[in-house]
DNA sequence: TGCAAATATGAACGAGTATTCATATAATGT
DNA sequence: ACATTATATGAATACTCGTTCATATTTGCA
């Protein structure tokens, strides 16, 4: 299957962004299905939020945040002086959950 | 959503063996359909052939390879000198899959 | 046994990056 | 204006990793 160089390379970026625990884990805290089931709206956290529920400091958070906003991993909602996160779209979602799905089937 | 550390490390080695540019092209020289299509069995190519199909030293090809099958995205068959590759699951496939229409919708 | 083909391996170098720490910026309320 | 809360930023460090080059290993064959 022939792929051109700028897929592969949109590729790399895209599952390089994906490939790290802290930002796994910042995209988990975004999935939570209780959260967004009660609220009827996608799972929107602060920083703060993000950084409390996965046990990482307010800095890591921050910095793994600019990655996952400059990949399109997640969009931002301003209000106050707190910043919304939440998933962009639905690929992002897929890539986690296929990602997720494998590993699970290994861990048997 | 809650996942378990051990979930989250493997979910991280496994994105980081899928995000590499020569990786990659070595996955999708596996998923050549048409090949597939001709023979009726799954795509197994050789260490020469793959390095010639995406223009990579030989070297380069073989240490890829090594991490792609530790990594257990594919298996290998041994024939003469030959040793042939193939993909060693669905779940690569759809990994790649996945993320390749992620990457050519932002394309447009 | 010796040669050639196919693949693997190990060292080394350079580039990238995750994390921490300290500090800066921005917005709100008093 | 000042203090407080929330978030961002920049530098520095330590570590990982992709690639190349040279060489080793394995297999088949004359």
């Amino acid at each position: 299957m022939y792929v051109n160089e700028k897929a592969i390379e949109n590729m790399e970026d895209t599952l390089k962004i994906a490939a790290d625990k802290t930002r796994l884990k910042i995209l988990f805290s975004l999935l939570d299905e209780i959260d967004s089931l009660k609220s009827g709206r996608e799972v929107e956290k602060c920083v703060n939020d993000i950084s409390a529920q996965i046990g990482a400091s307010q800095s890591l958070v921050s910095h793994q945040l600019k990655v996952l906003k400059d990949g399109d991993f997640v969009k931002t909602r301003k209000e106050g002086t707190k910043i919304y996160y939440s998933l962009s779209d639905e690929h992002v979602q897929e890539i986690v959950r296929v990602t997720y799905e494998h590993v699970m089937e290994k861990l048997l």
